[in-house]
RNA sequence: GUGGCUGUGGCUCAGCUGGUAGAGCACUGGGUUGUGGUCCCGGGGGUCGCGGGUUCGAGUCCCGUCAGUCACCCCA
């Protein structure tokens, strides 16, 4: 047979790589939890009528299918992966209404799949750490100030600078609106492609979907120009000299969240007109969040606030959401060797078998210190000490345990070696499992 | 889905205007008789991505295909 490829999108790492994304996962984790959101995971499937009915370009869906199903077949019914956790998400709270407690604080981290083709930072399947906050029939805007703080503190300590841009569709629809606008939503769509296509053809495009006049165009460019890092930009936006109700309450809106996160997440937020997001399902605040230096990849935090994505008859369940995108994250930490991790193996003792016979001995030695927590394995086949020793060298496994009439236990960095008592024997805490770093 | 580039031991790569497949690292055995890392000597491992064509002869040239990769599109 001949060797098996790897399949573009799918990432698969070493144990080492493994080991540093099962710690930028566990951080992210603990930091949910200590915010107080709960833990939920869903299914890998939806209907696809479900994935689909937001909008969802369909094609980037995988879709699911029985091998021996025939086309005839109708209980075929049509299964597609999620492509996010937003979605899934408000389909559970739908199914779950009656057993959760609103406003409901959840976290969700599971892969994704989406069939694009995958490029650098793109994957076709990749992990999401996500949360939101769902409300029934109203949801208070402070939570679309708290996210921000959220997602901070989870990404604090990496060696990355995180720029998270922040707008309110609200803000732009009114001052769409405001300017005369027929079709506001289109606007917000063309303005979404300003970074790609530039302003040329953002106002052709402008006058063309949105049906905006030479002058209206011109004042949603000037829209989009404004950012700061405080609440200046409610200013810079006033003296274009258009208003509108909906205007007024975005931009208050926008300025509680960025007051809030200059206070609680300091140099992370920049409000941002110029950030629309593709997805029609945002009712207010949106996110997006570059590495200083990789604006390139593309956001590797987004999210926003969703009014009608989850609705059962007249009750609706507003909410606000927040994806990291963890691979993507990971992505760039890998490509700069950012991130390294202290041995490749959870294996912190080696126990050295001096003959076959000396197994059984060796096995009470491991379960011992196992007992006590240390990760500790026996080595696989009798052999010259030397050649133990090289054994745990290669794995990076620190500490190598001589039985015998006594017992002795060597660092083999430091080569000391000194007599122990696997039932009292601790090795230093750095050395007790992989440390990344 | 469209276009550009690239496919040679596990890894990184060399291989001339076509002439019988190489190096370094890694692995493994020994020197060193049960305490490693250095050093020295030896060993294993490749359908040259796959299929076809040109040729006396193809890793090398041509066509196709598959995979990888980059860009477009879209997004975490």
């Amino acid at each position: 047979m001949t060797r098996p490829t790897p399949l573009s999108g799918f990432p698969e790492w070493l144990p080492a790589q493994r080991l540093i994304e099962q710690s930028l996962i566990e951080r992210i984790r603990r930091t949910f939890e200590l915010h107080g959101f709960a833990p939920v995971e869903t299914r890998a499937v939806e209907p696809l009528d479900q994935l689909l009915r937001k909008g969802e370009t369909s094609k980037e869906v995988y879709v699911l299918r029985r091998l021996q199903a025939d086309a005839a077949d109708a209980t075929d019914s049509g299964l597609g992966l999620h492509f996010d956790l937003t979605v899934p998400f408000a389909r559970y709270v739908l199914e779950n209404a009656g057993k959760l407690n609103f406003p409901f604080r959840r976290y969700q981290i599971q892969k994704c799949w989406r069939g694009e083709r995958p490029q650098e930072g793109r994957y076709r399947e990749f992990y999401q750490a996500d949360i939101d906050v769902i409300d029934r029939d109203g949801l208070p805007n402070h939570y679309e100030a708290e996210l921000p703080v959220v997602i901070a503190e989870a990404l604090a300590g990496l060696p990355l600078t995180f720029k998270m841009h922040v707008n309110n569709r609200k803000l732009s629809e009114g001052f769409y609106r405001g300017a005369g606008l027929a079709d506001p939503m289109a606007a917000i769509q063309a303005i979404d492609k300003l970074d790609k296509i530039g302003p040329d053809k953002v106002a052709a495009l402008l006058a063309e979907t949105a049906g905006a006049t030479e002058a209206q165009a011109k004042a949603c460019l000037a829209l989009a120009e404004i950012s700061a890092e405080d609440g200046s930009f409610a200013e810079a936006v006033a003296k274009l000299g258009v208003s509108d109700p909906l205007l007024d309450e975005g931009l208050a809106e926008l300025t509680t969240v960025i007051e809030t996160g200059r206070e609680h997440a300091p140099g992370l937020l920049v409000a941002d007109m110029r950030i629309a997001r593709g997805l029609d399902y945002y009712t207010g605040t949106v996110y997006e969040t570059f590495i200083a230096g990789r604006e390139r990849f593309g956001s590797v935090c987004s999210g926003g606030r969703y009014d009608n994505l989850a609705s059962l008859g007249d009750e609706t369940f507003p909410g606000v959401g927040l994806s990291i995108g963890v691979s993507r994250i990971l992505g760039v930490l890998f490509g700069q060797n950012a991130l390294s991790v202290s041995r490749p193996t959870p294996t912190c003792v080696l126990v050295a078998l001096p003959a076959e016979d000396d197994r059984p001995e060796c096995n009470r030695i491991a379960a011992a210190l196992r007992a006590r927590g240390i990760a500790t394995e026996v080595a696989p086949a009798p052999a010259k000490f030397g050649k133990q020793i090289k054994f745990a060298d290669r794995r990076g496994i620190p500490f190598v345990w001589f039985p015998g009439a006594e017992q002795q236990v060597k660092d083999i960095r430091s080569g000391e070696q000194a007599a122990a008592d696997p039932a009292q024997w601790t090795p230093p805490a750095a050395d007790l499992y992989p440390v990344v770093g």
